[in-house]
DNA sequence: CGGCACCTTGACTGGTTGGTCAGGTCTGCT
DNA sequence: AGCAGACCTGACCAACCAGTCAAGGTGCCG
């Protein structure tokens, strides 16, 4: 047998390569998430995939250029949903569609978020460079907002970097602690779960940090 | 030479036991919490705290047992720290002084944390037990005692489930991504700052359930 | 059809790791 | 002193893992 590709029909030669790489990165990002860059075996990597390992060598060089692909892959998604921090609009809109964009990622990303965590808890040994540039810029203009705001009077006097902490700790322990939470919670959490932990989430952050949102109270 | 045991005067034969055990499993939380249980090796345990690699299996059958009494010791501190959120005082001092101490022990203990994130990350495949039973009970009791808040009119109704992972999330964050936090700010958080954390992240939260801490405002 | 570039894979290897063990050392007791 | 049992450790081993390779397959172009 041949072009054991999966259950794909004939793409283009370039296409296929793509909808293998895909299908390794998806199963990589996973075992890389349950195990860690450690625990993790190319071996088990191929078999979630069903691709013979040496397979896996033709198109990733190595692990660690695997693992490092994966992370990359995380960070960009992380970055698209950075955008839903408005510069622009109320603290209110901001921060709610911020912290929602994030909660629904820890949902849809669960273990894209292992990984990155993991690699942060390790001294992020790869994506170091990542967090120097891309993260700080980002951080300092948010920071930079969110300052306008408070000399604004629109939110209380606080050290926005907390604030920014604060955020990114609760929605990504969803997707981190997941299987804490489901243990208490006797199972998943429902569609209405989500919904109420997002909105509560939101709740305390704005009225902690001194926005009265539905403003017709 | 014998009796290697580090720069320790003559104890007790039990006592020195105990010294040694503690020397390694400060050394193997470190490593572990850096590499994750896949990626540490008893070597690097054994280096970390002076000792041949030999010497760690006669005080720990197999690296899963030695793991095993990592998590434990873990579990316990948390366990203790987690009386401090009383359950017969009003809710201000309640939460204030677990939030408190639930930061402190994010700054003494990072190693500890991260360990525990991790095992939780991976499914917690040794210390489920230890959530469905003790987790689960600390858990329930500290719902309850919310709930009888709310029903008092002195906390805003919210699920009291997202308050405490908010507040696991919040506090946790400090240690397990320390890394993070410390790239952004340049070098390791001061006394003021850690202070200054603490302090708003107990703010945030008071406000955001409806709690008007300093009375006299 | 012939040739070429790309893809697939079973078998192999060099290096690392958890764990073992035999023999040595020290301590405390009689 | 002499002995027993606890403690220490260098050397070793079987298992495992990332990475290699050569042989073979497949589609596509002229």
């Amino acid at each position: 047998m041949a072009q054991t590709g999966g259950a794909e029909k004939s793409g283009s030669r370039a296409s296929m390569r793509e909808e293998t790489e895909r299908a390794i990165l998806d199963a990589a990002e996973v075992v890389f998430a349950e195990k860690g860059f450690g625990g993790a075996t190319m071996q088990a990597i191929a078999d979630s995939c069903g691709l013979p390992k040496a397979n896996l060598h033709y198109y990733f060089a190595s692990k660690e250029k695997l693992y490092r692909r994966v992370v990359e892959r995380i960070f960009t998604i992380w970055l698209e949903a950075a955008d839903s921090f408005e510069t622009e609009g109320s603290p209110d809109v901001a921060l709610r569609s911020y912290i929602a964009r994030k909660m629904q990622l820890s949902r849809e990303h669960r273990y894209g978020s292992k990984v990155w965590a993991n690699e942060v808890m390790h001294g992020a040994p790869i994506i170091q460079d990542y967090l120097e540039t891309n993260l700080r810029s980002w951080t300092e203009t948010r920071v930079t907002v969110i300052r306008r705001w408070i000399d604004e009077g629109r939110v209380r006097p606080i050290d926005p970097r907390w604030l920014l902490y604060m955020i990114w700790a609760t929605t990504q322990h969803y997707a981190d602690f997941a299987h804490q939470i489901e243990t208490l919670n006797h199972g998943p959490l429902d569609d209405a779960q989500w919904a109420g932990a997002t909105e509560t989430v939101c709740d305390i952050i704005l009225r902690g940090i001194g926005i009265d949102s539905d403003p017709p109270a």
